[in-house]
DNA sequence: TTGCAAACAATTGCATGCAATATACCCCCA
DNA sequence: TGGGGGTATATTGCATGCAATTGTTTGCAA
């Protein structure tokens, strides 16, 4: 299997979303990340990467002899992955990833979508405003889009299509959106959905995320919005 | 000033979202909330309740006597709200309630619309298949936010379109969209927003909320929609 | 062989302790 | 009176320890 495509997760101690005064010096120094930080980004990285699986026990003390550091921090990353709704903890049993149900997947689904064609929208509203960094981004990530699902590869494709919602959230220029999509259970959602993906609809999938992708390109608002609108309600149709 | 309506937070921790196989038994026997538990809701509520401004300085050790804990579980409840996004931690100094700007909050407003629209959406479809006891609450919400606009008072008038969001997606019937909403920052966003509120639109903003309600009371899928989005698109403008 | 109960082991939840370090204060000097 | 530097203080970040509680296994009886 290819190395993943990896969508940088930003967690909200990382200032993703505090574009903001109070910073000031900061940001320019990322200093020292903590124990905290390493553990739920290693966590659910480990979760993008198939390294735990859904349902699968996570005891406090074996992640922090994995990641060499006490209890203490660890069950601080795993207090945040429960707030997230990503992690359950079973008293005195240990830890374990939330696994969905085809029905949660549809209503995760039908929120990504209310969110994401705000993205769209605005994204295509600003893409003459946008920076030759961005467009290069968002042209990337659409080929790398490309690139997985001629390999087939539907952990690849999925984590393609999380980055490039990223990059178009960026564009679109509202930061909360892009905060609320990198919250950790909208990145694990995606990882959830790869394993319902290389079905009948394959080839269908990346045509759609082209129809969408086209228009954004050419500014085209309405036709990029109902383009990304009519491909997450067949996605879902495809589900059900 | 009136006591206020506190839409029932539920936090992932009291399965909020996990209608689901594995909890069997449970949800009968609330048994014993954990310190953190306790500590993640305090906080919120403080903040709500204007006990804790924003900007404020928030000390483990203040909160873990305040609380009567340790300040194990009360490290643990600021990293749920750290990763909520709602609770900035400065090392060796505190922790601290954020503030966010005007472009912040109608960024979050932008957001809150495109989600709420789709439980907004789905509450009008289903109206008709709700139990009495949903009807009822839905009634009870709008008569709360009514008697909160009559006296005046923003904090409870946004607390009471809280709650009848909560209502209206919980008819809707999308688990998801309910655990998002319910995620502490959109709690806390509400309450910013108070503090921008009694302004020039007061009266606009109760008979916008009736049109919504009325038509989702009718099952007026469509005019429900649009007339909560334009409220939303209103109230924005207004904003800035 | 199967059902049940009791002891055991494993794990969490929380308290406490200590070192590192950013902030604040104070004093001195210009 | 204003500014700068050094020290003291306060607070976090993390490690460790212990009791409570749950899941598991073992042994016994039917």
């Amino acid at each position: 299997m290819s190395p993943r495509v990896h969508a940088p997760l930003q967690l909200a101690t990382e200032a993703a979303y505090s574009g903001r005064d109070d910073v000031g010096e900061a940001s320019a120094k990322p200093s020292e990340i903590s124990h905290v930080d390493r553990l739920v980004r290693g966590i659910i990285d480990g979760f993008r990467e198939g390294r735990y699986q859904p349902g699968e026990r996570l005891v406090a003390a074996d992640l922090a002899a994995q990641f060499n550091v006490s209890r203490a921090p660890v069950r601080e990353a795993l207090a945040i992955l429960v707030g997230e709704g990503v992690v359950e903890i079973k008293k005195n049993y240990g830890a374990r990833i939330r696994s969905f149900s085809i029905d949660e997947l549809v209503e995760i689904m039908e929120v990504t979508e209310a969110a994401l064609v705000l993205g769209v929208r605005r994204c295509a509203e600003r893409i003459s405003t946008a920076s030759l960094e961005e467009l290069a981004r968002l042209d990337g990530s659409f080929e790398q889009m490309e690139a997985a699902w001629h390999a087939h590869d539907a952990a690849d494709f999925v984590d393609s299509i999380y980055y490039f919602h990223n990059v178009v959230n960026a564009i679109a220029g509202n930061r909360f959106l892009g905060f609320v999509y990198q919250r950790p259970h909208f990145a694990f959602f995606n990882r959830h959905l790869a394993a319902a993906l290389p079905g009948p609809g394959w080839d269908e999938y990346l045509d759609s995320y082209r129809r969408v992708y086209n228009s954004i390109r050419k500014g085209q608002v309405h036709a990029a919005q109902a383009a990304f609108s009519a491909h997450m309600q067949w996605a879902i149709s495809l589900m059900k």
